[in-house]
RNA sequence: GCGCCCGUAGCUCAGAGGAUAGAGCGACGGUUUCCUAAACCGUAGGCCGCAGGUUCGACUCCUGCCGGGCGUACCA
């Protein structure tokens, strides 16, 4: 698609003597398929040739009109020149690039010889995996394989929450009220469920509260019969968060979460210092950052424990140094917006110059009837239970549907995870949604099992019809206006892929993926594939096994399992 | 108080200077002797929060206001 738009760029180039660059940036896809296959608005390039905008319509209309390949036809409309496409040319451009990438993705990869650093998911350990927590592990998945896609090296960073008072107040309450029994057999539930209690106890009991901060202390200054239990409760976390991240087809490189960095914090703080960005005030340590208009960050607290910032600083210096990334994303909600401006204003009056390669992927809050979720008032609905559901109504469906399909376990997983992470994925990041049961449990129409149900139509078709084509084929027989409607689809996805890596928005590409899928969908339901005609036959199955292919690829971007068959 | 984000169809969301603002869900109607009906086609449904401004042109940019969310030094 992309070298279509370059040759009429450089034909109306030639005609008109604009830049080449100028006329690529203006050309556009009109807002309704039968003004044409592109267009370009005229309003610009009228006042540089000192005409009127439908003039200029009308001229370049004339010198696109009998040029040839790839233009079948040009018209001027008001001030915008409608261009139709060769189809069999586009056809071809597009089925080429699709078969020459044995991956379905596109072939460049910008991102070639650079590290992309991506923190994302960092859960609490000790607190449950919710649907809250789905979003930027989600969001972080997708965003890690698009780099890889584009040819970035990416390290996945899993910055667990494991340190804090909060494990103060879980140790407190194991040794008053804890069970090894429950321990055992569901560990995160009954550390909530301690974490929970001690919440209530402490209200009526302030004690309670002291007593959890003077562990924590024992647990900083390394005191053994603490940190025994401390590094019990975490790898029970861990092991659960590892099955959870297993479902959804997620590896971590690294679970270094801020119990790792509690020893290099005094470094870093120290680094800044030699600064002089330093300053003591109400008996703390922080950085002022009131005349770039962003408060203080607050590095060590005035009894000189650490607090998050020291420790982001520790963070980011330590993976500079072990990754020399050319990027590093930080994937946490948008409620951390401040601490990120600081941290990252902090490196750049550091002079670390690399501040400008961070950047705060933020997102909006996963909000339950409205309000947020809260794990202390235990008002959470937890991902485990949301996954369960999916799966279990996804089997109910495919028994009704499909019931001598093998492997019907695996593919009412498949469909059940999809649903909820395509959900996930869909609405663009900076919106905060609120959590549904029904939207999250829905498979019809712009969902995820729904682009699940078109790659196994496709591999249906291809099954029947014993494969792909394998010899020379006359794509020139791709003429309808469905069939064409999907090769411009598939035409879309380099820039697309792009886009979503650039503005690290993977919705962008969640979006595209419908339209691909609801094209395919027409055309199949508008054209049998498999007919008499023996050449048109191989010329539907050739795009048949493109769409396959790149919907399959951009499926597990997403994070979704392409099935055969559901 | 100040800062950031959001406000588009009954609901969930696209569109982010350009042509008549689009999807899905829900509602109503249609399509299966045919490669999976988790699909496809059609109908109904809109003062794009409100008011100004910039522009040849504003849902989109600027200002103000209203409504909701979040943040604003010892939680992360």
């Amino acid at each position: 698609m992309d070298q279509l738009i370059l040759a009429i760029a450089q034909r109306l180039a030639a005609a008109s003597g604009l830049p080449v660059a100028e006329l690529v940036a203006l050309i556009e896809v009109p807002p309704d398929e039968k003004m044409g296959d592109l267009a370009l608005p005229c309003f610009r390039l009228a006042g540089k040739l000192k005409k009127k905008p439908p003039e200029v319509a009308a001229d370049f209309a004339a010198a696109l009109a009998g040029s040839g390949s790839p233009v079948a036809g040009a018209s001027a409309a008001g001030a915008y020149v409608n261009i139709r496409l060769d189809r069999a040319a586009l056809a071809a451009a597009v089925l080429g690039e699709v078969s020459g990438s044995a991956s379905g993705l596109p072939v460049s990869k910008p991102g070639a010889g650079q590290t992309a650093v991506i923190e994302f998911s960092s859960p609490n350990i000790a607190k449950p995996f919710t649907v809250a927590l789905l979003r930027g592990t989600a969001l972080g998945a997708a965003l890690s394989r698009i780099h890889e896609a584009l040819g970035f090296k990416v390290v996945r960073c899993d910055y667990f929450g494991d340190w804090g008072t909060q494990f103060g107040k879980v140790i407190t309450a194991f040794r008053k009220w804890g069970s090894e029994e429950k321990l055992k057999s569901e560990p995160i539930g009954h550390l909530l469920e301690l974490y929970v209690r001690f919440g209530e106890e402490a209200k009526v009991n302030p004690a309670l509260d002291e007593e959890a901060r003077a562990v924590f202390r024992k647990l900083e200054d390394g005191s053994a019969e603490e940190m025994a239990l401390w590094e019990r409760f975490r790898s029970l976390s861990v092991a659960e968060f590892e099955r959870v991240y297993a479902r959804l087809g997620i590896k971590f490189d690294s679970y270094d979460g801020e119990a790792y960095y509690r020893n290099k914090v005094q470094a870093g703080v120290d680094f800044l210092r030699a600064k002089g960005l330093v300053e003591q005030s109400q008996g703390a340590t922080i950085v002022n950052l009131e005349k770039q208009k962003l408060g203080v960050m607050l590095l060590l607290k005035s009894d000189d424990a650490s607090i998050y910032a020291s420790r982001d600083v520790a963070a980011a210096l330590d993976r500079q140094e072990r990754f020399r990334f050319s990027k590093l994303i930080y994937v946490v909600g948008a409620d951390q917006k401040l601490h990120f401006q600081q941290l990252f204003k902090s490196l750049e009056l550091a002079g670390c110059e690399w501040a400008k390669a961070c950047r705060h992927v933020d997102f909006g809050l996963v909000l339950i009837g409205g309000e947020k979720m809260s794990t202390r008032a235990g008002k959470v609905v937890l991902l485990g239970e949301v996954l369960d559901k999916a799966a279990e109504l996804a089997a109910k469906i495919i028994a009704e549907k499909n019931p001598e399909m093998p492997n019907k376990e695996r593919a009412a997983e498949a469909v059940g995870v999809g649903a909820v992470a395509f959900t996930s994925l869909v609405t663009r990041r900076n919106k905060d949604v609120d959590f549904a049961w029904e939207r999250i449990l829905s498979f019809d129409g712009e969902t995820g099992p729904y682009l699940q149900y078109t790659h196994a139509r496709l591999c249906s078709i291809l099954r029947k019809a014993g494969g792909a084509p394998a010899g020379a084929v006359d794509l020139g027989l791709l003429a309808t206006d469905e069939e064409h409607g999907v090769v411009k689809q598939l035409g879309r996805m380099s820039r697309i892929l792009a886009d979503s890596a650039e503005n690290c928005e993977p919705a962008l590409l969640a979006s595209w993926c419908l339209d691909l899928a609801g094209a395919a969908n027409r055309f199949y339901n508008q054209h049998r594939v498999i007919g008499e005609d023996a050449a048109l036959t191989a010329a539907r199955l050739a795009l048949v096994d493109a769409v396959r292919r790149r919907l399959r690829a951009v499926l597990e971007l997403l994070g979704l399992v392409a099935l055969e068959e559901m």
